[in-house]
DNA sequence: CTTGACCGTAGACTATACTCCATAGTTTAT
DNA sequence: ATAAACTATGGAGTATAGTCTACGGTCAAG
């Protein structure tokens, strides 16, 4: 199928896969085109689109999914590579989930300070509260 | 100060403080400059980048941290102005944080159909669970 | 035939937040 | 005096993931 085609069934613009191809996620061999110099691009290209959409959506970088795509490819995909790299990836996200909960904790704190300490009836000035060196 | 000087006050390097100065979020005017043209920082401009600098840490972006600062300067931090600042950067989070607990519960949950599923004793093929359109 | 859509390529641009490079003047310490 | 460190400016580069622009060839429908 053309670009086009495969845009539409990756859900993926033509730019996108393009760039994909510059970076070399997918790769379109000279003999792989028609003879007025289009691209043929095959149902395996499509896949490997899709699995990307798919690693993406789950946080992997583009340099990661092209590591992943290139096991499955050579069939190193195995049980024990992919659940690593699937943990690696699980401890990266605990961590943020942990940082980012306790971000907005602090957050709510303060505006909760705030409602508790602050005269609402003199909206005039600078919050003494969440304005301060110690918070914002 | 010197801009050193500055930088070692503020933990943040020249260059970054030169950024700022680009993007606007820190001004020195020309008469703030000494005989030799080097600019002189304030005990302001300090403050200003350690307000930054906490800003950033809560996830608020350059721009959003100059609007803030703004309305510090001119006294419109007030309650319920930063208040409700924080409370849409609370949602933010909560929704980011949300997304990212599914995301890990779905990895984990594959990697737990991996182990139940798969056999341990062949693993020289990709994984039919982990490596499937169903999951990645 | 003509026009618009599609294809291809290269490179610039966007967003965000820096960081590095090059050049030149000033200051400091040896 | 000399070399290194510091200051200033402008602009390019990095990382990430696209998106847009410009130009030219091909194809399909009116």
């Amino acid at each position: 199928m053309l670009i086009g085609e495969l845009a539409a069934k990756s859900g993926l613009s033509r730019d996108t896969i393009r760039f994909y191809e510059k970076q070399g996620l997918i790769t379109i061999e000279r003999k792989q085109r028609r003879n007025n110099n289009y691209k043929e691009y095959s149902e395996e290209i499509l896949n490997r689109l899709l699995t990307i959409k798919r690693l993406k959506n789950f946080g992997f970088t583009l340099n990661e999914s092209a590591v992943i795509l290139d096991m499955i490819e050579i069939r190193e995909a195995t049980c024990s590579n992919v659940s690593e790299m699937i943990e690696k990836k699980v401890q990266l996200l605990d961590a943020k989930i942990l940082d980012m909960v306790a971000l907005r904790n602090q957050l709510i704190n303060g505006v909760k300070k705030c409602v508790s300490c602050c005269n609402p009836a003199t909206p005039e000035d600078n919050c003494p509260i969440l304005i301060s060196d110690g918070f914002l």
